[in-house]
DNA sequence: CCAAAAGTGTTAGATATACACCCATGT
DNA sequence: ACATGGGTGTATATCTAACACTTTTGG
């Protein structure tokens, strides 16, 4: 077990690493980003972004620098997972992981640059995964869940548009986080009267022509919207 | 940085730890277990039961472990609170832990027994809570707020119960969690037309006495239940 | 010309909210 | 007798769900 290394401790301590699910949509669907493994174990598999947590950071800073670092993304927002501490999870020996979730903007995904040990990154549609690395198809299952949770809790979905978005747009986003089909007359009216959005005003010969209205999220009526809700349960 | 132990890696680790939130109902208010610190740092302040991991447990075996040694309770469930990883959180060095919360029935609630360095173990009420050591009220915000998510997803707050229980119980469980108030005859309206809950039947002795019906929870109507609200989303 | 995508309104059912009185028990 | 706690029903408002046609654009 002692690696001979220059690190001595008392008890046993156990290697600690971040992993990072980043969420971006493209307009159609929901993507994540992983990166190709350049070094066994799992050599040539698809994996999440992540590495080894170091000694003035905490976790979610971990988390951050080694997503910088491996695929050149700085998320909007980042939220807990969970850990992964299965005793035979890493190959290489006991490893306790720690998972975040990531959301960027649409005009962020182009900005993926695989650097370090990553051989390549690549987006991937939620629905058309490879298989991956270690146990990180449990990653995935759990940091879509905390996805769907976060829909509810705190407004994400607004920071996996751009700025300006349309009501269709909002919806593809919806089916693909939530698994489920909306009906579009229910969800726009949904929207719409829930105070959440503005209506971006488009120029007249745009608004003639049959294009989706534009709108952008509206805070205070978001933190409104909320405060009635929370009453409810 | 060195400790000089038995334990070397090539890589810096950091220290970690488990801590356990266990939530107990005892009929009128939610109450969190809590031990009195016997050694330094924070001796004589109270913390939540926890203690370091070892090399061939999980994070959740760990707590487990922990709060069976410490204080004798063995949990109905279990689940992930988060990470705590502030640099300075521990005084005596770098740690890293990672908390979860439990639910115990209440019958179970006089089962503790304050273990190892635990100097003593206290049920305390939720809206009267100590100082606490470490990070700890930081865990404990967290944790409330774990539990109230699960309530919506699992049927924790039946776990909190006793086998049969009222629905005045049940309600004053839902205030405590929630610290909101329900009116009691919508509370009652809702839970028993959503088929979650079968009746006790009573000897009609004690059915004439003015007292509190008694319920059982009725786990396939739960399911049925949640199955038309998932589709809500 | 056809397919794909977006705009738009109504109705019926379900759910949520607000609200008051009576009875039994124990002090 | 009084305070506490528990049982019970109705009316209103809100939210949800189901449902079809027209316009525009691009191929």
């Amino acid at each position: 077990m002692e690696d001979n290394g220059n690190y001595c401790y008392k008890y046993w301590r156990p290697a600690v690493t971040v992993d990072n699910v980043v969420f971006a949509f493209d307009g159609k669907h929901l993507n994540t980003l992983l990166i190709r493994r350049s070094k066994e174990p799992f050599r040539g598999k698809w994996a999440f972004p992540g590495g080894f947590v170091e000694e003035n950071e905490t976790l979610k800073e971990a988390a951050l620098r080694e997503l910088k670092e491996e695929t050149n993304i700085v998320p909007q927002r980042t939220g807990e997972v969970g850990e992964f501490s299965d005793v035979d999870r890493d190959p290489r020996g006991r490893t306790i992981s720690f998972a975040f979730a990531s959301v960027i903007r649409p005009k962020q995904m182009n900005a993926i640059q695989a650097g370090d040990d990553a051989g390549e990154a690549r987006w991937f549609s939620v629905s058309e995964m490879p298989e991956l690395a270690f146990d990180h198809e449990q990653i995935f299952r759990k940091a879509i869940w905390a996805l769907r949770i976060a829909l509810v809790h705190n407004p994400v979905q607004f920071l996996l548009l751009d700025d300006i978005f349309t009501l269709p747009e909002l919806q593809r986003l919806y089916t693909d986080i939530c698994g489920h089909e909306f009906d579009r007359r229910n969800f726009q009216k949904k929207f719409l009267a829930s105070g959440i959005l503005s209506p971006v005003l488009q120029d007249n010969d745009e608004k003639s022509t049959h294009t989706a209205n534009q709108y952008r999220f509206n805070e205070g009526g978001y933190l409104d919207f909320k405060k009635k809700i929370i009453t409810k349960y």
